[in-house]
DNA sequence: CCCATAATGTTTATAATTAAAGTATATTGC
DNA sequence: GCAATATACTTTAATTATAAACATTATGGG
């Protein structure tokens, strides 16, 4: 190790962080754009096809997958990683709509429980079916070993971020 | 073929587009946690430490890429994959902030030159040294050979959501 | 040349979004 | 118990975002 020139050592060392670097920042822009062609198409059907926005759209489809569909605000803040006061506005416009409605928990009167109605139920059936298909559409081209190699690569992905920003919030 | 039974071929088909569709969602699920956390960590932190917005950032990172660091409202809003108008409101607040200014084009009078002052570049370049920064670490669990295969997968899916896009819109 | 149509950008009304400050309730340490 | 701190949600002010309607300018076919 020490037999080997420093300059190699070196430039070694930034060739790869560099290499590292553009690669990270290459994938970041690559996510961001594929993510946001998917939200396009999906917010333009949603609200063209059904009358609905992607944020309620998101918003109902994580009380959806609820076994009781309730959910307080802070746990529905963190899921949709959006602030508090995001989750106030949408949910007093859902309120309005008869999509949801508030209940007080019992044992701890700061708590808003968000329960969906009937009415949200049906409503939020009816579009995911959809949704499922559109997704399902703009991702045909990918391979099923590629499909799979991918979610476990988001997975992973995922898991790891969620430790940074735990991680993170502590310090 | 024929001899095999028909539920069994039935099943399949079924099993199989149902795999292809839930892992789609899985993927886009996936797809858009990660975003939201990345988006998440670097809204905080443009704003924490530069007093930068997200989109801001977004919309002057495009006009940096060019050679003449220039480019028209339309394909603005293009690359960002926003509304027409927000470009507009973007604009005006970054013109107001002395980071960009407006051109006309001398050949079409309906165009608006987008240009990226001296100020505008300085300050860029600045923020983006660090955002880079930022990215290479929270992509730094992935494996060089696991971001190869996802900058590989996601190259692809980003031509094909793009091509899917053209098509529609041709409808 | 003129008209229909398309393209570029702005305006309008409304919704979504954030950060920060504020209110009310819980919890914890002493 | 009680004061300090933390948690849950709302409010506020500003920004970001959309869709749709609009104004202006280009373009292409008769």
């Amino acid at each position: 190790m020490k037999a080997q020139s420093q300059t190699s050592d070196v430039s070694a060392t930034i060739s790869h962080s560099e290499t590292g670097r553009k690669s990270a920042l290459r994938a970041w822009l690559r996510l961001w754009a594929c993510v946001g062609s998917v939200e396009r198409v999906v917010r333009t059907r949603l609200y063209g096809d059904h009358g609905m926005t992607l944020p309620r759209f998101d918003y109902l489809s994580q009380l959806y997958r609820e076994p009781d569909r309730r959910m307080n605000m802070t746990e529905l803040s963190r899921r949709l990683m959006v602030s508090g006061g995001n989750v106030t506005g949408l949910t007093d416009r859902l309120v309005a709509d008869g999509l949801v409605k508030r209940e007080q928990d019992s044992s701890d009167r700061r708590v808003q429980i968000i329960v969906l109605t009937d009415d949200g139920y049906e409503r939020f059936i009816q579009v995911a079916l959809e949704h499922e298909k559109w997704i399902g559409e703009l991702f045909e081209d990918l391979g099923p070993d590629q499909m799979r190699d991918l979610n476990q690569t988001l997975g992973q992905l995922k898991q790891s971020l969620e430790k940074k920003l735990n991680e993170q919030q502590e310090d």
